[in-house]
DNA sequence: GAAAATTGTTTTAAGCTTAAAATAACCGGG
DNA sequence: CCCGGTTATTTTAAGCTTAAAACAATTTTC
């Protein structure tokens, strides 16, 4: 079967616009312009209500879930943030009383980083509030939308993951 | 009818569960996972391919649309961006020969910002790449896929603006 | 037409972010 | 034990980002 046997359709005009790639575009600009709108108003809200940022947020977080703490290495890997910009996250965080940074007993390269009290016990107030902030900004989907929009964007991911490493990783 | 009235259905161990929200919170973060990891591979190609930054090549998008030019305050709408952070990125494409800037000659105070041919010329090579690659990363998702996929966003668009408007806006 | 409100832009101070280079400690042979 | 490679972290330089304050020009209102 040669490419000629390709009945030419009725969108055939292709002449001037070798691949419409305008569809995808605009998917990729709702896509960004959503998740841009929800983080904006999480930021706004953390910054407003709790005087604390997104970043310093999300490192509790990642924190809040390994009680015996974690090095910067980990948090990096976690958070898909440099190095670099954990250190200066961390020395903030830690001046601020809401975290610790002790020296590994086992390595002495590594730091292991956890929550004060104070820390956990301010995290766990905004994650609360946090949590129904996002609901409240979702609320316009019900359980049938939510769930397919959750198997679309696990397609999307992969499909992403895959462009960006070429299957593997 | 009174609340007494509803039945408890199975679900209701809700004691200690004030609200169930980590559908949500697992969406949202899936969502942000889908833009991080789309976003941070462009701004990559940006960087390597053509060694422009993602808020360059924005600003360049902006005013390829706009071949009379925009003010700032036009291009800090559309963008979503502070005036203050437009300021500096102006700067830094004047200083690299992509924009210029005039002063608009009904209003002393404006600035009339547009791109220059070298400008134009560079973002129309990176502009055709970018939609390829944007293509690419979102290859996982057929038609139908996109279509759906479209319609939630949209969806949750809406949702979210009214979250964070309170309706108005 | 002058005061008041609004609009356009810049400055400032602080923090976030990255890549790349530097430093330091570990680990696995030989 | 020491050499080379790896891993953990920090530093550096540059740019992005914001909110708030300042300033300047325009428009509105009385």
């Amino acid at each position: 079967m040669t490419i000629s046997a390709i009945p030419l359709d009725a969108e055939t005009n292709a002449v001037e616009m070798p691949d419409d790639h305008r569809d995808e575009l605009r998917l990729w600009l709702r896509l960004l312009t959503c998740s841009n709108l929800i983080e904006g108003e999480i930021r706004r809200r953390l910054r407003d209500r709790f005087n604390v940022t997104l970043p310093r947020f999300d490192l509790m977080a990642q924190l809040d879930k390994a009680p015996d703490g974690m090095t910067l290495s980990d948090l990096s890997k976690r958070m898909m943030v440099s190095n670099g910009n954990l250190t200066g996250l961390v020395d903030r965080l830690v001046a601020s009383g809401h975290i610790d940074r002790r020296v590994s007993e086992t390595d002495r390269r590594a730091q292991m980083i956890s929550l004060t009290p104070m820390g956990q016990s301010e995290f766990r107030t905004i994650a609360g509030e946090h949590e129904n902030w996002i609901a409240e900004l979702f609320g316009g989907l019900n359980k049938k939308d939510q769930k397919d929009l959750m198997r679309l964007l696990a397609k999307t991911k992969y499909s992403a993951r895959h462009a960006v490493h070429g299957d593997n990783e």
